[in-house]
RNA sequence: GGCGCGGUGGCAGAGUGGUUAUGCAGCGGACUGCAACUCCGUGUACGCCGGUUCGAUUCCGACCCGCGCCUCCA
């Protein structure tokens, strides 16, 4: 199996350090608001990773941080006049809730920067006794880029133009302009932890250097994270870490591509995001779940209304292949093309827009053998597609679950049933415009009705 | 300015040195009381200019355009 490797610039063949064993490290959000959909792409391209892996046969640990103390974090709490913990849980129990609805699975382990002060505190002073770091006048503690060769390996830039292209208001404490902080002195009645250097806080690219070496040790397998995290903070974990330990950090490094909206990046700074609990207000979770995998993980991939709502109306012929269906039990169907094909795809770098033409090409089977009431065979590709969509985390609810779900519309599941039986009855009398007006009212209301051989189904629109 | 990524049919989006992506939308047909769903069939393509090759959308080079990073940001 092949993956892009950001650190070299090329697909490389996969070969985890401890054979069957996949450490994986991706940076979680700074949890001082809501996550919004670049947060989202960054959760399920990494959960669709980890979940092929473990679909592949390893054995994976996957570690997603969390960063629960920060500048923005202090600015934010200040501004909302709370204590910070209060705002960092709050935004920690709602990012849970909106991955869970996105299908992503937890995490083997989720640590906390504030949980790890003292491995942080341990690893600075490693730094500072190597000659790697220095502590400066002012309390911090910054690193020396310059003392190690290596900077840049990964953001491909070299230091001169880093130092040459130094904004204005460089600290003066620091030696270089292109050092960066790895402990931040407090300032009066701020949060902080003692340490050697004075009371303060941890940095946030030292951060991510202890919690992942302390989880996965000093070198693992896959670091992932955001686009706007190669540079520079990927790119300073490798330096700490690296003349911490000693040993190369990490084989393989991966990045997802951004959103965008309008032909600019979704983000922060821009103010044009939108959050994931926002987005969950029209539509389906599963619809936007199906809007991010359908297009491959390191791709830059435009936010529009119309790109959700075909993303919809595609998710929802997949789920008209399973409608009515009872799959075969999983494990008495086995590996068939399909399955091969789909792995074919994925192994090279995670295909997932290949995977899903997979999936439509087994709903198309599906729905070929119920045509020619071949339910059996109908019922073993069921049972494929549902397998192979779960390794995306697609197609797992029951269909119906999937068309009625309550988006909030006036009418009741019992009152569209009553309006159905009302409609075959007066078809049964031949009543035709009596049945297609009911036809029409619900159509108005948003409901849809689809007829067949075995009755009258119903969805949302 | 430096570094990096990309330009595929109406739209979205994979991929390949010569042969079908896939989906949405469109068109024709079947099914249906009429629709919806489904099935069958169908059209439109690889930014521009050179080069390599028997043959390039796919490899190489120049150019144009778009995007990202260089500052906190997933």
């Amino acid at each position: 199996m092949r993956i892009y490797n950001t650190l070299t610039q090329q697909k490389e063949e996969f070969k985890p350090i401890v054979p069957g064993k996949v450490r994986m490290y991706v940076c979680g959000m700074t949890v001082y608001d809501y996550c919004h959909l670049g947060h989202g792409r960054v959760l399920v391209a990494f959960d669709v990773i980890s979940r092929y892996l473990r679909h592949r046969g390893y054995d994976v640990h996957y570690v997603r941080n969390i960063t629960d103390i920060d500048d923005k974090i202090l600015a934010r709490a200040d501004q909302n006049g709370e204590v910070y913990s209060d705002l960092t849980g709050r935004m920690i129990k709602a990012m849970h809730e909106d991955e869970a609805r996105l299908g992503v699975l937890s995490p083997s382990e989720e640590p906390r920067a504030t949980a790890f002060i003292d491995e942080i505190i341990a690893m600075i002073h490693t730094l500072i006794s190597s000659g790697h770091a220095y502590a400066a006048d002012n309390g911090d503690v910054y690193f020396s880029v310059n003392s190690f060769p290596d900077y840049g390996k990964l953001s491909k830039k070299k230091l001169e133009d880093l130092v040459a292209g130094a904004r204005v208001g460089v600290q003066e404490a620091k030696r270089s302009p292109a050092d960066f902080a790895l402990w931040k002195s407090a300032r009066p009645g701020e949060v902080s932890w003692t340490s050697p250097w004075g009371d303060g806080r941890p940095g946030w690219h030292i951060e991510c250097s202890a919690m992942s070496t302390q989880c996965l040790g000093d070198t693992f397998d896959i670091h992932g994270g955001g686009p706007d995290l190669l540079f520079p903070h990927h790119e300073n974990e490798i330096a700490q870490s690296e003349c911490a330990t000693g040993h190369k950090f990490v084989n393989t490094w991966m990045h997802a591509g951004a959103i965008r909206v309008n032909k600019e990046k979704m983000s922060k700074s821009l103010g044009n995001f939108f959050t994931i609990r926002q987005i969950l207000e029209t539509y389906p979770a599963e619809v936007v779940r199906y809007f991010l995998v359908s297009s491959h993980y390191r791709s830059q991939v435009d936010y529009s209304e119309d790109s959700l709502a075909e993303a919809g109306r595609t998710l929802t012929k997949l789920y008209h292949a399973l409608r009515g269906i009872t799959p075969a039990k999983n494990s008495d169907v086995a590996e068939t093309e399909h399955d091969r094909r789909f792995a074919e795809v994925m192994d090279d770098d995670f295909n997932t827009a290949g995977a899903i033409a997979v999936l439509h090409a087994i709903a198309n089977d599906i729905n070929h053998h119920r045509r020619e009431g071949r339910e059996d065979r109908a019922a073993q590709s069921a049972a494929v597609l549902v397998r192979l969509g779960g390794v995306l985390g697609l197609l797992q609810q029951n269909p119906e679950a999937f068309f009625q779900a309550d988006t909030g519309g006036e009418l009741s599941a019992d009152d569209i049933e009553a309006m159905i039986q009302a409609r075959a009855a007066a078809r049964k009398a031949k009543n035709f415009a009596e049945g297609d007006r009911i036809r029409d009212e619900l159509l108005e209301k948003g409901i849809i009705l689809d007829d067949s051989r075995e009755g009258t189904t119903w969805r949302r629109a």
